[in-house]
DNA sequence: ATCCATATGTACGGTAGCGTACTGATAATT
DNA sequence: AATTATCAGTACGCTACCGTACATATGGAT
């Protein structure tokens, strides 16, 4: 294997010029990533940032009365802990991980210190935020001018382009707190879309069969979103 | 008259090092913001950045059935065009003044060039630019947990604070569009807000009456982001 | 094989907000 | 003063989604 081909599948990594890989790499260290951890809470300095190499992790709002929404879906093109990065510190809301995988972990003082020494790493990373407010934008809008079913539709198609596989294990109970909404309501969401041969759902496993149909299906969020990240990200 | 009060009166200028601040001055253009003006479209290179000093300046998703919906609302705190900063030359928002101002105008590819050379304003826009991701965040998680009212009183707050004034040229037909509602449904929630006491509404003017009413009424939202942007710009 | 926890399907009244349309009020224009 | 354009109030049927509750299915543990 070539010495490139060796490197971490982050993409945000994965673009840096050899120097500056090199020299972040000794701190990195290969964690797994498992579902239901958090890697960092509202409100509470931001100890680490990751660096998502395989899996998904959800950035959401919890409102005072517990309720939850999904502000940004985050896979190995992006990183974890933002915050570090734009010096806030930390922010409210919650990033935690939605699917098993692993990533790079990186302690926020070291990162902070490399990353103000190394230009390519900021401008990656301005880039990287304004996708992220690409994506949280649009979801903004979304949430208030589409449907259930059209923001499950764009919101599998995400899921999907984020690990890179049709099938993935999340429950019914899940993806209501994902998208704002009662279980419910998913059910019957994801029963419709079943019926017309757009997915196939089993006990917490949902494989997509026809994403072209999805697709259509979906408003027009996902696409918009998509190209946006090729666009700032290539 | 100090040196330091002939200062525009845009909280990120205003806070540079004088050093820094004698250098970008000479290239800013003082310029009124007319009502119904856009300072930048979705998907068209952005030629110039603002600061505002007055006025309000708001942040519009576009759907392609013409649907719109506020992403986020600007004013002398913050910067238009931040996708010059962040290295993706725009976006797919639209910027449009709200309410008659004035601002400071910037060249972009000066704008570039001289943010490259300040760190101190690179620093101010970093935290500046979590500030907005905060509040594009709030807008996300709010649009799909609060009702009409709570969202109006909330953002008739948001405008008081941006423009510190507690009277405001408004159409309900304008609100509507910002909060991606019919415009009856302003008028209804308008009228139980004036029927309360909180606000008096007048031929496209509103007062506000009772602040301290209208917080209770409104989400959670509005102080939220209130006092992530003081601890974040202070 | 049985039990149990977890996940999903279904039902039903309630309601917030929509789409649409029409009326009434106020300011600007002639 | 009369006309017109803009803005706000109201009404009404409609729909998507909610809150809640209960029934059913399924995989893992005993």
């Amino acid at each position: 294997m070539s010495k490139h081909s060796s490197r971490p599948n982050n993409l945000l990594l994965a673009t840096l010029p050899s120097k500056d890989y090199l020299r972040v790499i000794p701190h990195l260290e290969k964690v797994p990533l498992r579902v239901g951890k958090i890697l960092h809470s509202p409100g509470e300095p931001i100890q680490h940032v990751y660096f998502p190499v395989q899996g998904m992790v959800s950035l959401i709002s919890i409102m005072e009365d517990g309720s939850t929404t999904e502000i940004a879906l985050i896979g190995n093109e992006g990183m974890i802990g933002m915050p570090v990065f734009w010096g806030g510190d930390y922010s409210n809301n919650c990033a935690i991980v939605q699917l098993e995988g692993s990533g790079l972990k990186l302690n926020a003082e070291i990162f902070k210190q490399e990353c103000s020494k190394m230009e390519s790493l900021q401008k990656r990373l301005l880039l990287y935020t304004q996708a992220l407010l690409a994506q949280v934008a649009q979801n903004a809008a979304c949430n208030r001018q589409h449907t259930v079913e059209e923001r499950l539709c764009r919101w599998l198609l995400s899921v999907c382009d984020c690990i890179g596989k049709d099938n993935f294990p999340l429950t019914q109970e899940f993806i209501s707190q994902m998208l704002g909404i009662r279980r419910s309501s998913v059910t019957v969401a994801a029963g419709t879309l079943q019926k017309a041969g757009l997915i196939r759902y089993n006990r917490g496993n949902i494989s997509i069969i026809n994403m072209k149909g999805l697709e259509a299906t979906a408003c027009e969020c996902y696409c918009v979103v998509k190209k946006e990240y090729e666009r700032l990200l290539g």
